[in-house]
RNA sequence: GGAGGGAUGGGUGAGCGGCCGAAACCGCCGGUCUUGAAAACCGGUGAGCCGAUGAGGCUCCGGGGGUUCGAAUCCCCCUCCCUCCGCCA
């Protein structure tokens, strides 16, 4: 959510800059709302100002016996009352077509986040190479069902497709990563730990930015008007909703493991089979609550934080810095981790780190006191995979996979699982 | 699922339909005292909206409706929390 005295106040600027990432924007609509709904505020105001002075005097009046003064202003105030009544209900109509509007809007881009389109994304680093195969190598599905890690026939019969089941080795790799990263992220990263829960009201989903615009992607139990949780990102952000935070706790740092659940609607077509575009997937999320000052250093730091899963793991990956147009709804500016898969000869985002500034702040009422005293602050929020495992795991076998089709896991899972090769 | 109880400022907690944005205590900030600290004492300490970061006004006692000239206080609905019973991993 926008401020909505920024938008008044520099209305071009703001509306130029969201334009860059969607120029279908308009603003005047929404400060014509805001308009009228303070000229309406301000008659309001006004009316309850002499109400609250006209009840006092009823209240002397009566003390003195006054009755048939008391009697006339009576009168007189319940005209008032009726008045009121009137105009409020015309103002909250406005304030919700208001709130609707704001709500509608994305957060406004980083000066630092370049102009384009998805495509024009632009690429920061490059980390380590391509491993070289002196055989045509296979994807991550064919090599996984081979050994034996994924079952995804079965997986259908119980569920549908695109939901995964890990089995045997697959099944303790997967976990194996999970509690991995959870536990570098805790003890290396000193992030907080958390295992939230995985239903979600719409409230929450409000605040972290996936409501209003993105209900068609996410799951829902309508019995009891719970959401499957998508991104932990959502579920921690809610955690200190409407709260007053002390200066000297910042920033907080959290780490999260949840499975993640998305409809992926009208994404069929593309990546159809295998790992890389599925309903359900297990996902480490890094979260950070910190001051306005500090918001842009801490998203180096978080992206730091989820590239070091990736370089202990031996992954070839490149750092991308994503354009206006390919912003998340809620970010300022995200940059992300992409992991080179060889069999499809791509790279994919296996993490996204946003900086969402006070955007999701704003809609949560998450503040902070500042530690000189006064006024409360919106605190800034951040985001970013720490990191998601299904790409990750068609990654460790892709890169890692000889000729006769085993695998040879990264020295970390060798350790945890006490298994060199899968075979 | 059934039966009760509760929700008030950073925390605990009092509040008769008008004198309540709200007692008291704790915490926090400032001061007095002290070599310093503690204790004691004194003072100050919520958030938001409109307005020019002014004057001033308005709102907010879980949320939403209602009664009333006037609601923290009365009525209705909802949410959440607690206790007990049932069921259950």
């Amino acid at each position: 959510m926008l401020d909505i005295r920024r938008i008044r106040e520099d209305p071009a600027g703001v509306e130029e800059r969201l334009k860059r990432r969607d120029p279908s924007i308009e603003l005047r609509p929404l400060l014509e709302l805001d308009e009228e709904r303070r000229k309406l505020q301000q008659k309001v105001d006004e009316i309850r100002r002499h109400q609250n002075e006209g009840s006092e005097k009823v209240a002397a009046l009566a003390k003195e016996g006054r009755n048939a003064e008391k009697e006339v202003l009576l009168s007189e105030l319940k005209a008032l009352a009726e008045e009121r009544k009137r105009l409020e209900a015309r103002l909250s109509e406005i304030e919700r077509e208001l709130e609707k509007a704001l709500l509608s809007l994305p957060n406004i881009p980083h000066d630092s986040v370049p102009m384009g389109t998805k495509e024009e994304k632009v690429v920061l680093k490059v980390v380590g190479e391509p491993p070289k195969f002196d055989f045509p190598p296979q994807n991550h599905l064919a090599l996984a069902e081979k050994l034996g890690l994924l079952d995804m026939e079965r997986a259908a019969k119980t569920t549908g497709a695109r939901f995964p089941l890990y089995i045997g080795q697959g099944a303790r790799l997967e976990m194996a990563l999970i509690h991995w990263m959870f536990e570098l992220h805790v003890r290396e990263h000193g992030y907080i730990p958390v295992l939230p829960p995985i239903l979600a009201n719409p409230t929450s989903f409000f605040v972290s930015g996936q409501l209003p615009k993105f209900a068609e992607e996410l799951y829902y139990c309508p019995e009891d008007e719970l959401y499957l949780n998508p991104t932990a990102e959502s579920l921690l952000a809610n955690l200190h909703r409407d709260e007053i935070l002390e200066e000297e706790k910042l920033p907080l740092r959290y780490v999260a493991y949840t499975p993640c659940f998305r409809r992926e609607a009208g994404a069929y077509g593309e990546e159809q089979r295998g790992l890389i575009r599925v309903h359900q997937f297990n996902k480490v999320e890094l979260f950070h609550y910190t001051t306005p000052e500090a918001s842009y250093q801490a998203l180096e730091e978080l992206v730091a934080h989820a590239e070091k899963v990736l370089q202990l793991l031996g992954l070839h990956y490149r750092v991308t810095l994503l354009p206006t147009q390919d912003l998340a709804f809620q970010s300022a500016k995200t940059i992300d981790l992409e992991v080179w898969l060889p069999a499809q000869g791509r790279y994919y985002e296996v993490s996204s780190c946003s900086n969402c500034e006070d955007f999701q702040a704003r809609r949560g009422n998450i503040r902070y006191r500042p530690a000189q005293g006064g006024k409360p602050r919106y605190v800034h929020t951040l985001n970013g995979s720490g990191l998601a495992t299904s790409r990750l795991f068609a990654a460790i076998l892709e890169q890692n996979q000889q000729k006769d089709g085993s695998v040879v896991l990264p020295r970390v899972l060798a350790e945890l699982l006490d298994l060199e090769v899968l075979r």
